[in-house]
Formats: C-alpha cells, structure tokens, sequence
DNA sequence: ATGCAATGTCGTATATTTGCGACATACTTC
DNA sequence: GAAGTATGTCGCAAATATACGACATTGCAT
C-alpha cells in the first residue's frame, strides 16, 4: 500500500480531510445545496438538475450518504434524499474551530513577509 | 477528458471544492495545523513532524502553496512557510455561507426522517 | 573553488477518483 | 402477470492523486 497513510495522522485530521475530500467535487457541493434550497428532499431530479449522467451523480450521493452527510429514504419507486441538518452544524463547528485556529496565530507580516 | 467536469458547475462550487480538495489530505490538514501552532514559519522541519518522505511533504506544501493558502520566503538555505491568514479568512467564511446555507433550510424530519 | 546541506523537480509505480454504459432490482400500473 | 419507470450496482477506461527515490539547484562554509 503505497497509498492513504492516514493512519499515521490525528484522528482529528482524518476526519477533517474525510469531510474535506466529500466536498472535494463541485458536484457533491452542488447536491447539497440543491437538497437546502428546495423543500421536497428530491430523488432522481437530482441527477437531472447536474450535468452529469444518472449513473455518476448516483455515485455522487452514495459518496455523500456513506459519511451520513445526506439520507436517503425509500418512498415506493423514488428514492428521497435530505440534508443531515445535525450533522452538518457538527461538521461546521469542526472547520469552524480549523479556520479560528489557523487565522489566530501570527502569521506572515503585514505585507505577507514570514516573521522569521 | 473522461474527468473533471467541471466547467459545468458554478464558480462558487468550483472554488469551494477546490480549497476541500486542499484539504482533503491529512497531511494536508496537519501541516496547516504546524504552522498555526509554530510562531517560526518552519522550512524542512515540517517533513520531519510528518510521517511522510520530504518529497512527498514538499509536493503538498506546493499544492497548499498553488492555491495561496500558504506562502513560502526563501531565507537563505532554508524556506519558510506561512499560513496567508487573510485569504483562510476569507475561505473561512465561504465555507460557512456554505455550511450556513445547508444547515437553515427544512431538510430531515424530528426522527430523522424526510418530509417529502 | 570545493564540499555540504536544504529544497524543489522529475520520473515512476501504485492507488484512487471520475464518468458512464450495461445490467439487475424493486415497485407501480394496467 | 406484463410492461414501464426509478434506482442502484458492476465493470471498464481514463484522469488524478499519492508516495518516494534519484537528480538538479541553490546557498553556506571552509
């Protein structure tokens, strides 16, 4: 396995990056703000709404529900998805304390020069 | 180009999968981390905290570096790295416009189940 | 100038991601 | 039950990402 030595890391950072890598395509970006913006968690319209065939955006939201980032329940022959709205609030207090942490310390000077 | 569609979605999805994808690597996420808790931009010491070759360390610190996020002064013998704190800012809150967006609207019922 | 140390780049091997057509499954309707 | 529709899974091809050794480059010291 010359590959993926996550294990060597935080179970902090392995999990940011894991959350990272899911918004890491502009697809999954976009599934998930088309499942905010309408109310009906939609199905197949999903994959309508994306330029991409059916089969890929399926893959897309596989992605997307294997981090429980999104649910999918069966209605008959559609399949509903929606938002895991708890989740996501955790998942943004994590980058939230990420990006307080990053921008706190000194950093580069005033005119972006290393204070070293 | 079987790969990377993504000229299709908008600019705003683009770049925020774009910064993920930076930090859709634990090392990644960990050498933001170094530098944030160092007050010294370190150069080299970095690989050596990371369990990676310094190779491999370097082509992260470029792709950090690609998209701004860090920035490297060459001292000498020796480069520093710095977090560019403006611009994380700046990603900071696209991503909690993001997160904010996703987390407002009516997604999962009480029980986790879609209304739909 | 010579030798050494710190970095980055290049080439390469392997793993993973992306995208999609073909197929199987499940459910609804007639 | 037959036909049609909505979904997901499987398998494949191409593009990327990951990891690292070998090499080139640059600057410091002697």
């Amino acid at each position: 396995m010359t590959y993926a030595k996550t294990a060597a890391f935080t179970e902090e950072q392995q999990h940011l990056s894991r959350v990272a890598k899911a918004l890491a395509h502009p697809a999954r970006v976009a599934i998930i703000q088309l499942l905010a913006s309408k109310q009906t968690c939609i199905s197949g319209d999903i994959a309508a709404e994306l330029p991409l065939s059916r089969t890929t955006v399926s893959q897309h939201l596989q992605e997307l529900k294997a981090l429980d980032l999104i649910r999918g329940e069966i209605d008959g022959l559609t399949v509903c998805y929606c938002l895991n709205t708890e989740l996501l609030q955790r998942v943004h207090q994590q980058f939230t304390a990420f990006f307080l942490e990053a921008t706190s310390g000194a950093a580069c000077g005033p005119d972006d020069a290393c204070a070293c």
